[in-house]
DNA sequence: TTGTATTTTGAATGTTCGTTCAAGATATGC
DNA sequence: GCATATCTTGAACGAACATTCAAAATACAA
C-alpha cells in the first residue's frame, strides 16, 4: 500500500562511486548512508545487505557499461576508428581524478578475488561479455575490410582487454597524458596494423 | 641488553603473504599474529603499528623482487632470450592458484591509491625502479644489436610494464595456460620485432 | 476521512577491530 | 649470581563496524 520513495538507479549509481572511491571493504554504511541518503535499515530492507548492495551496483555498471559501449559503437563510420575513439576515451577515463571513472569491475575483482567466489564468478561474466563484444567488434571489421581477414579476432580482443587492464594499472603511477596516449597509441597499433 | 628473538625477513615475508591472501584491509592482526608468530605488542614494538609492518613489507618485496630480477638477466644469452624467460615465468605466476605468487605492489596499489599518498609514493617509486630496470635492459639490447637502434626503450618498457599488469588482471578471469601464455607471446612479438 | 500495509527512521546490539600496557620472562654486563 | 635493560605475552580497551528492530511516518484503498 506504499511503494518505496528513493529512485533506485539514482542510489545504485550513488552506491557504485561509493565503492570505486573507497573499495568495497573500507565503505561503511555509513558512507553509503551519506552518499545514497537511505538508512541503514532502508538498504537492510531493499538490498538484504551491504554484499547484496555491491551485486545490485556491479549489475547496474555493467549496465551503464553496456549502454556507454555501444553508443561508442553504432555510428557508420569505419570500426576501427570508432575503436580509435573508445580508447581515447579510456585515456581521458585514466587520467580523471575523480575516481567514479575507475573501473568498479576491476577494482572490486582485485580486492575480493578469491575471497567470495559468487562475486567474483559475477564480476568475470561481466567482463567476458565485454571481452565477446570486442571480439564482435573485431568480426566486424574483417568483414568490412578493415582488417586483413584470417586474424583469429577473440585473441585480438583479450589482447585489447589486457592491454586496457593495464593501461588502468599504470596510470595509477603515471598519471600523465602524454605517457599513456602513448601506450594506446602503440596498443592500437598493434592490434590493427 | 636483550636482542630480538624473531627473524626479521621471515616475519617480513610472512606478513607479505598474508597481505597478499587478503589485502591489507582484510587481514587483521590476528591473521598478522598466526603467520607471523609474534604476538601484537611485538608487532608493535618492532613495526609501530599494522600501516608500518606493511610498509616494512612492502620494502621487502621491493628487495626481494630486485634481486630475482636480477637473477634472470644476469647470464651472457642475449637479453632479449632472458626477457622471453622472464616473461614466461610471469605466465608461470599468474597461473599458479596460491595467491603469494601475485604481485603485492599492485595489489596494495589497487586497494590503497588515493586513500593514502605515502603508501602510494612508496609503491609508485618501487614500481618506476622496475621500470628503469627494463629500460635499461632494452638499451643493453640496443647496444648488443638485438634490437633496431632508434627505438625509445623507455617506452618499450612501459609498454612491457603495461602488458604486465593487464597480464595478472586478465588472469583473475581467464586462468587457463594456453589464453594466458598466446597473450604474453604477443607482446613479446609486439615489442622486439 | 479512516484503516492498514508498507516504508522510514535512528537508536541499540553484539562483534570485531587496531591498539595499549603492565606483568612476566630472559639475555646480557658486571 | 645478581642487576638491569629489553623483549615477550596476552588480557583489556575504546572505537568502529554491520546489522537489527520497534516505533513513527506515510501513501494508498475504501
Amino acid at each position: 500500500m506504499r511503494n518505496a520513495e528513493f529512485d533506485r538507479e539514482k542510489v545504485l549509481r550513488s552506491a557504485m562511486t561509493a565503492f570505486m572511491d573507497k573499495g568495497y571493504g573500507k565503505t561503511s554504511m555509513q558512507d553509503l548512508k551519506a552518499a545514497t541518503g537511505l538508512h541503514p535499515g532502508s538498504i537492510y530492507c531493499a538490498f538484504d545487505n551491504k554484499r547484496g548492495l555491491l551485486l545490485a551496483a556491479l549489475e547496474q555498471y555493467r549496465l551503464d557499461r553496456s549502454v556507454e559501449f555501444a553508443d561508442f559503437f553504432c555510428g557508420d563510420e569505419p570500426v576501427l576508428t570508432q575503436l580509435k575513439t573508445y580508447l581515447d576515451d579510456q585515456v581521458q577515463k585514466c587520467l580523471s581524478c575523480d575516481s567514479s571513472q575507475t573501473c568498479l569491475l576491476t577494482k572490486a575483482l582485485n580486492e575480493m578475488a578469491e575471497q567470495d567466489a559468487e562475486v567474483q564468478q559475477i564480476i568475470a561474466d561481466s567482463l567476458a561479455a565485454w571481452q565477446q563484444a570486442l571480439t564482435q567488434l573485431f568480426e566486424r571489421a574483417t568483414m568490412q575490410g578493415e582488417l586483413t581477414s584470417g586474424r583469429d579476432c577473440e585473441h585480438l580482443a583479450r589482447y585489447l582487454a589486457m592491454g586496457i587492464y593495464g593501461l588502468r594499472t599504470f596510470a595509477h603511477t603515471h598519471p600523465d597524458a602524454e605517457t599513456l596516449q602513448a601506450l594506446a597509441d602503440q596498443l592500437y597499433h598493434d592490434i590493427c596494423a
